[in-house]
DNA sequence: CAACAGAGGAGAGCACCGCTCTGTCGAGGC
DNA sequence: GCCTCGACAGAGCGGTGCTCTCCTCTGTTG
């Protein structure tokens, strides 16, 4: 990955970079349906057959970008959050929301490639796991600094919702609880899923007729969720 | 549309029907990126510039299988919420967001096509928007009957988070108030939205490594709008 | 009843796509 | 300094959406 031995794998390493960068482009300019593997080797100046040597098809350029993308989704929300007060979680939590949107907003077709339809054949490759998690894991420490500074009850809300969740996730986002009817890992999942169902539903269109208000509705559903979840 | 007066219409109209049925198979079994005009045609026994005369572009057949799968999702919503007893706000709530879930699992590509990422240029066709309300406008009835009974509490929550919806939709559902502090429409927006999110996350699986019960998670989230929304 | 118009279909063709195979060339490693 | 092997170009295959032209057959109308 970083610092190539020789010289042929760094230029390599050079030209997947600008492969990537261009199809990058594509993608933010005509969405992930219309990106051709052809046109970005035309773009480069090279035969559509030379971009095989480094990507082995279409659908791992893809990949690419789907990782891209949910790493600068998830950079934007982490930096947005960290510029808050420590202390301030509503205030934290408000940050990461609004920056999610505000990514979402800025880069359409590349939010709907990694929150729409799925397009390769149906599972994710593992590569993608890791970083699809940011946002949410966000969303976490933000909720366990609460629970921590004793501004949020892990006891609140419908009891043992947590049981149908992963508990070594739980445990991982500093979500467990020993109390076996918590459901505060339940309520983090619920927050993560309606936000990007408000994110997504703006996106795509559904609230077209129906919100007139799109940022001032939105700040009213995180608030409402920052409350739902427990936050102070 | 229905009875037409001369022969031709009619066989024109059950062709048209036959190629609608033919391409839901087969948008069923690959999902809408695989979907192909000419294979639709070659399984009809007929030339791909045939099909021409009955639909003027792939992206036309697509809408129209959009509409009938906002149809049928909201008619399997409709027929569930239905046959719950009427004073049951709660049992006919869950009826509602079971039967949505229940049909995007049993028709994940249809479900992809509709709620995914907007496959056409962006802009969705007018004649979507109708039956695109169905599951919104259903939960929305729920809600007002709750008002009207007294159980559910039209002023809670924030104050004014209505503001930023469109009011002639408002009064459409049933939803709008006289307080201008009210935030019935808002939460109800929030509950479609969130509902969505969370059958989106579950079938594109942003939840994979997550929740481990799928179904007693989303129950236990229904509740939680249920409640969020006002319903006692 | 016959003639006509127009709807419906077939086929070829265009430009594009993802992907493969083959042949060649030039630079990196011994 | 030679040789190997990675990088690349080009042709080609089967597929796509869509268009155009030609022809047939049928419902309608004078």
């Amino acid at each position: 990955m970083s610092a190539p031995a020789n010289a042929r794998a760094r230029v390599r390493a050079q030209l997947t970079g600008e492969i990537t960068e261009v199809a990058r482009r594509h993608l933010a300019a005509s969405g992930a349906a219309a990106l051709s593997l052809r046109a970005v080797a035309r773009e480069l100046g090279m035969a559509s057959s030379a971009v095989y040597r480094y990507f082995p098809s279409r659908d791992d350029l893809l990949t690419t970008l789907i990782v891209e993308a949910y790493d600068a989704l998830g950079r934007a929300a982490e930096e947005a959050e960290a510029g808050q007060p420590r202390d301030d979680l509503r205030a934290r939590w408000r940050a990461a929301c609004r920056a999610t949107r505000d990514w979402a907003l800025a880069h359409p077709h590349e939010y709907a490639l990694v929150y729409g339809s799925p397009v390769p054949g149906y599972a994710a490759p593992e590569a993608t796991i890791a970083p699809a998690a940011r946002v949410g894991a966000l969303l976490s420490r933000v909720l366990a600094d609460g629970v921590a500074a004793g501004q949020v009850d892990p006891g609140a809300g419908p009891a043992g919702a947590d049981t149908t969740l992963d508990p070594t996730l739980l445990d991982d986002l500093g979500l467990a609880s020993d109390d076996p009817a918590s459901s505060l890992g339940a309520r983090a999942v619920f927050a993560w899923s309606a936000l990007f169902g408000t994110i997504s539903f703006e996106l795509f269109g559904h609230t077209h007729n129906v919100v007139t208000d799109h940022a001032a509705f939105f700040d009213h559903t995180i608030d409402r969720l920052a409350t739902e979840v427990g936050l102070t």
